[in-house]
RNA sequence: GGCCCCGUAGCUCAGUGGAUAGAGCGACGGACUUCGAAUCCGUGUGCGGAGGUUCGAUCCCUCCCGGGGCCA
């Protein structure tokens, strides 16, 4: 736990009196304390006490630390603490002292990750399915970045297969003014490119990545599978092979796959490496670069890549805890109650770029990331083009964009000094709690690679702000340096959880 | 047939061992002479089913039912 998080502190203060390690959670019911534990429960039966007894004497010696007001033991033994105003009012210090910065992670040992996603192969535009991909592990790589580690984000695509040769002899039919093959590319696309002489796959490139541009999704690097190939004789003797009917085959079985897999095909099918056989060239090139973990974050369609890519780490010698696959569920959007068909072979896909345009960058960011992965996510379209109160992601700009008003409002200097109100009101104890929660939320999110956390928690800091609003004033109130201190905390805490997920934090709205 | 994901309010979904399970949408009623009403307040229904583990299960385990996906 990061020293700088107040809570964690007073848990820490907590256990050296009653001589536990002991957690501190917010009960649900306000009428239960500000903070309860449960070490009473978890103890009792190695302590060889019932959990009241033990409770009994944990909020005895609770009451010995200062920032305790009072205690109460309630149910089958939790321990029930309020605290005072003047610790409440320390940790709000503690936030204000942190800026932006709340809530970052201090890892013992930092981590160099690589997080490939997207990886499309260039045959047309960048479809919402794919957005997702886009959403969530880039939402990952923001959450390892504020996790204090180093992060690369890598796009990789095969130029040379015979997607892609379908894909430029689709062009070129269309230049012919032919229909393409029956199961080439099709759509207003393609007819695009047919319109220029050039190769139809740089271009394709450079509009993929303008698109997860707009979306702010942003590439280090960017892998040409065709580029590793040329390394297969190198890696193959470094594998547990086998020759059967012609074809090499990885004993991958005995590496924790289902099955053997097929790298190389045999001379009748063609000869050539399979797509296993990239998987292992480009698994090595990423453990070579010196990565502690790479992170590959595929649709579930790919679950089965799983063990595989475990097993060929294993074969190659590497830890396969350095490999980690993050899968996440389909996309289905409706509209006007209608579901859009979402098949890329028809041509009838939405893309990204139609999507953002409808809904906005922050709706589309904000939808797609804010379900869990293993989550199948269906999308309103109708109401996440809605700009009002309606739409969640608004309602948190709101939040943020009002207290950007009261910052504009404000004299340079406040009226009066860090003076609480005497004491603390509700609605301020409940705003400085929620923000105290947001390391914790932060550290699960990054440690689950769930996400989602981040956009629910920022909608609940909204809700406590609004109503702390609606009840009170800032400016000219007895206590205005304090709130205004207040609200700037609250409004940091939005810009990160915002930023988390690639949603912009406006001042005007 | 094997494997993966899901089943929580009318709908879309949060909630990965704790107390009386939450939010948005939809429905109805109320609140602006004051820092932004894109706001606030109020009204309702629910953990697919059966066992098991546990002081305690929406959460972990087994089986069944239902939906989606991948492979064969």
């Amino acid at each position: 736990m990061p020293a700088a998080d107040p809570v964690a502190r007073l848990a820490a203060e907590l256990g050296e009196a009653v001589g536990a390690r002991l957690e501190l959670e917010r009960p649900s019911d306000a009428a239960h304390g500000d903070y309860a534990t449960n070490a009473a429960l978890r103890l009792a039966p190695e302590r060889r006490q019932t959990p009241r007894e033990l409770a009994e004497e944990i909020a005895a010696e609770a009451t010995t630390v200062p920032a305790v007001e009072r205690t109460e033991i309630a149910g089958p033994g939790f321990v029930n603490l309020w605290l005072t105003d003047a610790w409440l009012a320390d940790a709000l210090d503690a936030i204000v002292e942190r800026g932006r910065d709340f809530g970052a992670g201090e890892p013992e040992r930092p981590e160099r990750i690589q997080v490939e996603m997207v990886s499309a192969n260039p045959t047309g535009p960048i479809t919402v399915a794919a957005a997702r991909n886009g959403a969530y592990g880039d939402s990952v790589a923001r959450l390892l970045e504020f996790a204090g580690h180093q992060v690369e984000r890598e796009y990789y695509y095969n130029d040379s297969g015979t997607q892609m040769e379908k894909f430029r002899t689709s062009v070129e039919a269309r230049r012919r003014g032919e229909e393409p093959p029956e199961d080439g590319y099709r759509g207003e696309y393609v007819d695009a490119l047919a319109a220029s002489d050039e190769d139809p796959v740089p271009r394709m490139l450079e509009q993929i990545e303008q698109t997860l541009d707009r979306f702010r999704v942003h590439f280090d690097t960017w892998t040409l599978q065709s580029r590793l190939e040329s390394r297969l004789d190198e890696f193959l003797p470094r594998l547990d092979t086998y020759e059967k009917d012609g074809a090499v085959w990885a004993r991958s079985s005995k590496y924790g796959d289902d099955d053997d897999r097929v790298l190389v095909r045999s001379p009748e099918r063609g000869g050539g490496p399979t797509y296993r056989a990239a998987d292992v060239l480009y698994l090595a090139d990423k453990l070579e670069r010196g990565f502690d973990r790479a992170i590959y974050v595929l649709g579930a369609d790919h679950h089965g890549t799983r063990n595989w890519y475990a097993a060929v780490a294993r074969m190659l010698g590497y830890d396969p805890d350095r490999i980690e696959v993050l899968l996440y569920q389909l996309v289905h959007l409706t509209s006007g109650g209608q579901q859009r068909k979402m098949s890329k072979r028809r041509g009838d896909v939405v893309f990204l770029d139609e999507f953002m345009d409808e809904v906005g960058v922050d709706a589309a960011r904000w939808y797609l990331v804010n379900r869990g992965p293993d989550q199948t996510i269906e999308i309103d379209v109708d109401l996440a083009a809605e700009r009002s109160q309606k739409n969640p992601v608004y309602y948190v700009q709101y939040a943020h964009a009002r207290i950007a008003g009261i910052l504009r409002n404000a004299a340079a200097e406040p009226s009066n000094a860090l003076t609480p109100s005497q004491p603390l009101e509700p609605e301020e104890r409940e705003l400085i709690k929620r923000l105290l929660e947001f390391p914790v939320v932060v550290a699960e999110a990054t440690e689950r690679r769930g996400p989602q956390a981040v956009p629910v928690y920022a909608i609940r800091v909204s809700d406590d702000f609004h109503r702390f609003y609606h009840e009170h004033r800032v400016l000219g109130s007895d206590a205005e340096g304090f709130r205004l201190a207040l609200v700037r905390a609250v409004q940091n805490v939005i810009a990160r959880s915002l930023d988390l997920v690639g949603v912009e934090a406006p001042d005007r709205m």
